[in-house]
DNA sequence: TATATTTATGCTCAATTTGAGTTTAAATAA
DNA sequence: TTATTTAAACTCAAATTGAGCATAAATATA
C-alpha cells in the first residue's frame, strides 16, 4: 500500500514474465481477475521449463487463482525499464487476454479476485448514457493539458486527439467547451473501442495515479472519485489493451462464445455484449445479425420467466466453429 | 547454406530479441527487407541501453541495413526454444512491422536485400488470378495431410480447415476433390489476410522446409518451385505475421500512406493497395470510396502520361492525419 | 377477472452502402 | 485520321443497415 505504483521491484535472473488479462461476465458485467488487493494481474516469470508462452500463462494463473484457462490471445507485449536483473537487463512481460465461463468463476483461499473492469475503467461505462464525469471533469482537464502545450502545432493536436478519443464532436469551439462544461454533452462518435488510447491519453496528461508527472493536487477534489483504481507496475495499460482488443474484435468474430454458458437466452447474450462493449445495442437488429450469422440454434426449451415472456434458449453452433472464427460478423450499431 | 532451417544458434546473456517486418512498394510489387542473402530479417537483442522495444528495433534495422524507419507498430512476441542462454532461459523475440517509402530504398555495402515478399509465399499472389499450384499441388498435398488424421474428428476438423483457408468452397465432396486435382479451382472464399493461417497450416501439414516434419521424398517433384524461399529460424512465419497483419489493418485503416511517396496517381495507389492485398480491386469502387473518405486531395497537377490519358496527381490529407488512423474506412471488395 | 406491465419476438421501411456496369474524356501510336 | 490506352464521371439494382411499430406470452396488480 505503500508502495509507489510505478517502483515495486521482483528481482530475478530471467528477464521476462508473462501477465493474463482473464475477463468473465458475472450477473451481467464484465469482470477481470486479480491478484493482490485488485493491485496486479496474474504475472510470472517465464521459466525454462516452459514450453510456450501460453504455457507459462497457463502455469501462473492455475497456481495463482486455480481458475480454470479457456480461450487465450496474444495482447502486446511490454518493456519496464525499471525493473532490471542483476546484469541491466529491462524486463520484458507478454500480456495474454483469456476468456473463463461465467460458471466457473472460482476465487476461494487464493488471494484472487474478480472486479468490474469498470471499477479501473469508469469513463468506459456508457450503458446508462454517457457518463457526466466526462463532460463535466476528464475533457475539461485534458483540454487545460493541451492549452499547457509549448508549441500551437502540439496544442491543435493534442485538441484534435481529445475530440476523436472522447466523441466531442469533430470542432472546439468556444461555444463547444462551453457546453462541454455545462454537461450539454452529445454523444456525438463514441468509438467503444478506442478504450486504450483514451486511458494513454490521461496517463501522457498526467491525469492517472500511474503517470509519473501526476500531481493531484493540481486537480479538482473529485478527482480521485472518477479515475478508477490504481493498479501496481502498468498493469491497468494491460487491461485497457485487452478491453480494446475485446471490443474491437468482438464486432467482427463471434468471442462472446468463450464467456456464455451451455445454454442461454437472447436477452442474456445481448447483455454480455453490451457489457463488453459498454454500450446498448438495438435489440431487433443484434437478433437479425445472430440470425443471419447462424451462430446460434434453438434448444426447443425456454427459461422459466421472472416476468415477461419467457425467452427461449440457445446454445452455439459448434459445427461452425472453425467457420465463425474466420468469417467476418458484424454487430449492429447501438441503439 | 548447410544449416539446418531449425537449428542455428546464437549465444548471449540476454534472452530477448527484436525483429523487423520492413516492407516497401517498389515497382508495384511489395517487398521485404532481409539479411543474410534474404535467409534472416534484420534482428538483434534487446540491450540495456535500448529505453524501448522499438528503440531496439530503430538501432538494429539503422545498423544492419542503414535503412530509415518510419511507421513501427509491435507484431507478435514468440519463444524460441532451441535457443537459450547459458542459464537456459529460452530466446524470446518480439517482431515488428515497419513501413518505409518506395523511393527512400538503400541497399549498398550492407548485406541487406529487398525481396519481393511473395518469393517467400508465392501461394499469396493472386494478382493473375488463383495461381494454378493451389489446385494442382497445395490443396491436393493438404488433403492427403487431412487423410492421414488418427482419428474421424481430427481428419473433419482438418478438411474444413483446408476449406476456410483455401477458399476451395465449404464442401469437400468426391466431385470437388477431382475438380480440384483437374485445375476447375473457383476463386470461392480467398480471404487475403488469412496469409498466417495458410502458413501455419502448411508448417503443421509438414510441408513446409521449416517444419520439423518435412519430409521432401515423400512430396511431388515440382514441390520445391512452388513452396517458396525458406528461411533461418521461424522468420518467414513472422512475414506471414505481417502480412496477414497489414492485410487486414489495410481494409479499415489508410496504412498505405506510409508506403507512398508525397505525390501519386490514384492507379498508383491502387496498384500499392493491390500488391500488398494481392488481388486485384474495382477501380471505380476504389475511387468512390477514397472520395466518401476524404483521404487524397489533388494537388492541381498531372501525371506525364507514357500512354493514355494523363492521370490527375494527389498527396494525402494529412490534416485529418490522426482521425484517418482511428476512423474506419474500408476498402472495396476484389474485382 | 380484468388490466397494466414486462419481456420476447416478428415484421416493415426508408436510407445508405455495395458490387458491377456503361459512357465520356484526354492523351499516344500507327 | 483512327485505333489504342488510360482516366474519370455517372448509373443502377441488390444488399445491408438503422430505426421503428406490432404482436405474443408471461406476471403483477387492481
Amino acid at each position: 500500500m505503500t508502495l509507489s505504483y510505478s517502483h515495486a521491484h521482483k528481482e530475478g535472473s530471467g528477464t521476462t514474465e508473462v501477465v493474463a488479462v482473464l475477463i468473465a461476465i458475472t450477473e451481467h458485467s464484465a469482470r477481470v481477475l486479480t491478484v493482490d488487493q485488485g493491485k496486479l494481474l496474474p504475472n510470472g516469470p517465464l521459466m525454462p521449463l516452459h514450453r510456450s508462452l501460453q504455457a507459462g500463462v497457463r502455469q501462473w494463473v492455475e497456481e495463482q487463482t486455480q481458475q480454470p484457462l479457456g480461450y487465450l490471445e496474444q495482447l502486446y507485449t511490454f518493456v519496464d525499464t525499471n525493473r532490471r536483473n542483476i546484469e541491466g537487463h529491462a524486463l520484458v512481460y507478454v500480456s495474454y487476454l483469456g476468456l473463463v465461463q461465467e460458471s466457473e468463476t472460482v476465487h476461494q483461499q487464493s488471494q484472487a479476485l474478480w472486479r468490474d473492469w469498470y471499477d479501473y475503467f469508469p469513463w468506459e461505462n456508457h450503458l446508462d448514457g454517457v457518463p457526466e464525469m466526462i463532460g463535466a471533469l476528464i475533457v475539461p482537464a485534458l483540454l487545460a493539458w493541451a492549452n499547457e502545450a509549448d508549441d500551437a502545432t502540439t496544442m491543435q493536436r493534442r485538441q484534435q486527439r481529445i475530440c476523436l478519443c472522447w466523441g466531442v464532436g469533430d470542432t472546439l469551439s468556444a461555444d463547444a467547451i462551453a457546453d462541454i462544461h455545462a454537461g450539454r454533452y452529445e454523444d456525438y462518435g463514441w468509438a467503444a473501442e478506442h478504450t486504450l488510447l483514451r486511458y494513454e491519453m490521461l496517463y501522457e496528461a498526467g491525469l492517472i495515479p500511474e503517470a509519473p508527472n501526476y500531481q493531484p493536487s493540481k486537480l479538482p477534489a473529485e478527482w480521485s472519485q472518477i479515475i478508477g483504481t490504481p493498479m501496481y507496475y502498468d498493469h491497468r495499460r494491460v487491461i485497457a489493451t485487452a478491453i480494446s482488443r475485446l471490443r474491437a474484435k468482438i464486432e467482427y468474430q463471434p468471442l462472446i462464445f468463450g464467456l456464455m454458458p451451455e445454454v442461454f437466452t437472447l436477452s442474456q447474450l445481448q447483455q454480455s455484449v453490451e457489457a463488453l462493449s459498454g454500450m446498448r445495442l438495438h435489440k431487433q437488429n443484434f437478433r437479425r445479425l445472430l440470425d443471419t450469422q447462424n451462430l446460434v440454434k434453438p434448444t426447443g426449451k425456454s427459461s422459466s420467466a421472472q416476468r415477461g415472456r419467457p425467452a427461449k434458449l440457445y446454445r452455439f453452433c459448434h459445427d461452425i466453429e472453425l467457420q465463425s472464427l474466420l468469417m467476418d460478423s458484424k454487430l449492429p450499431k447501438r441503439k
